[in-house]
DNA sequence: TTTGTTCTTACGGAAACCCGTAACTAATTT
DNA sequence: AAATTAGTTACGGGTTTCCGTAAGAACAAA
């Protein structure tokens, strides 16, 4: 079993629910911080004393609060972690169950497994952990579908770009002139138009202020 | 101390902290549910038991699934209990700190603490239950400035209802059609454009969508 | 090269939104 | 009762969005 494992996570009460699944599972040597930088700097201590951890595990949201944060969300952090160690496994913890972060943090930032927060949260964290440590991916049930491919809603970067660009007050010209200056492929008032048409049909809105209220709901931006 | 205390609660791994707290103030009768419409039908049998509660703990927002639930949120949950048992005092402990809610959890359903789920949560949760004990109120940090009357922000049920429209997609004149069947006050497309302009400004939105992407970010539909 | 497909762009008209001005109503003040 | 004020409604015109149709550009297949 994992030797040396770090659990990030700010809410104190859940950090004792997660001490106890890992203790049952026979895991002695545990550490847990309450910000992701402190992670990220334990996580290079033990790499520079050469006793480096042999699991992660990580919550994605981060209340802010007083102290000044380098990496302010457990994305931001297991990015960086990717860094200086690349074959460090993780395993995301997190009430998050949209399934377009799940499918970025598995496909993008190779996390190895995805737990939700629920009631039946910490049996499921003693599965993943176990999965983990034979190499396997864990996805709690709720959001194990993500990966099979017929759920391949065919929503690109450009289509998420414009949509936070609309969401952030730009009319369909301004977006469009912010794209031929930043050299973005379709950039045409024609084109956005056509665009958030077809977006405004895939959500069944009405209009694109109840497109931005969709997807907005739904956690796409 | 209290006596006989429930808490609600859907997170297994948030129990075990509350149940630490509640021990070392040494309340021994304490029972917990993962669901509200538990809580409700535990809370209605120590009624006719005569054995009745003197203290919910209860959080917000409870995963839906499978289950059918009558009650799928806290808010409905404390809504129904002011009903069969008035005099319960609440206390709010939820990851939720958007202003308007705690405003009006404290205001219109008369929660007697409300304590946010973040690194202090049970230590504030413990002031919490000493202050309610005393009958005194408890808010966390975060949002005890939610009840200073300069934070008066004056949006009022009808914005709200506006902007809830707004962002399911109706038009403006949609709205005014609809306000005139439901006999609501201003119902003129003019005064809704009035109004959601005096909107507009309030939030420094340059557009209707931008507006309803800035409230629903800060959490106000 | 030709054909066909897909993507991008262009244009035009109807609808909706934005924004000012002004009239009308209701409630309050004097 | 007259005047003030706040709130609602009405209207006009400029802008933006919506939604067709269609022409041009890029690319692959035959």
């Amino acid at each position: 079993m994992f030797n040396k494992v770090l659990v990030a996570d700010d809410l104190g009460s859940i950090h004792l629910g997660v001490l106890t699944v890992i203790d049952s599972l026979g895991i002695k040597n545990v550490q847990q911080v309450q910000y992701c930088d402190d992670a990220y700097l334990r996580i290079k201590k033990g790499l520079l004393d050469k006793t480096p951890f042999d699991l992660l595990i990580t919550d994605l949201s981060f209340k802010a609060d007083h102290r000044e944060q380098k990496f302010p969300t457990g994305e931001l952090l297991i990015q960086e972690i990717k860094n200086i160690s690349p074959d460090l496994p993780i395993i995301v913890y997190s009430i998050e169950d949209r399934l377009h972060k799940v499918r970025t943090l598995i496909n993008v930032h190779g996390v190895k497994a995805y737990v939700c927060k629920g009631r039946r949260g910490l049996i499921e964290l003693s599965s993943a952990i176990q999965k983990v440590y034979n190499n396997e991916r864990y996805l709690s049930p709720q959001v194990s579908h993500v990966l099979s491919n017929k759920y391949a809603l065919e929503i690109d970067d450009f289509d998420i770009l414009l949509l936070k660009n609309l969401a952030n007050g730009y009319s369909q010209e301004e977006i469009s002139q912010q794209f031929k200056k930043q050299n973005i492929k379709p950039s045409s008032l024609s084109s956005i138009e056509k665009r958030l048409n077809k977006l405004r049909i895939q959500f069944k809105a009405n209009n694109a202020i109840h497109l931005v209220a969709i997807v907005k709901d739904i956690g796409l931006i």
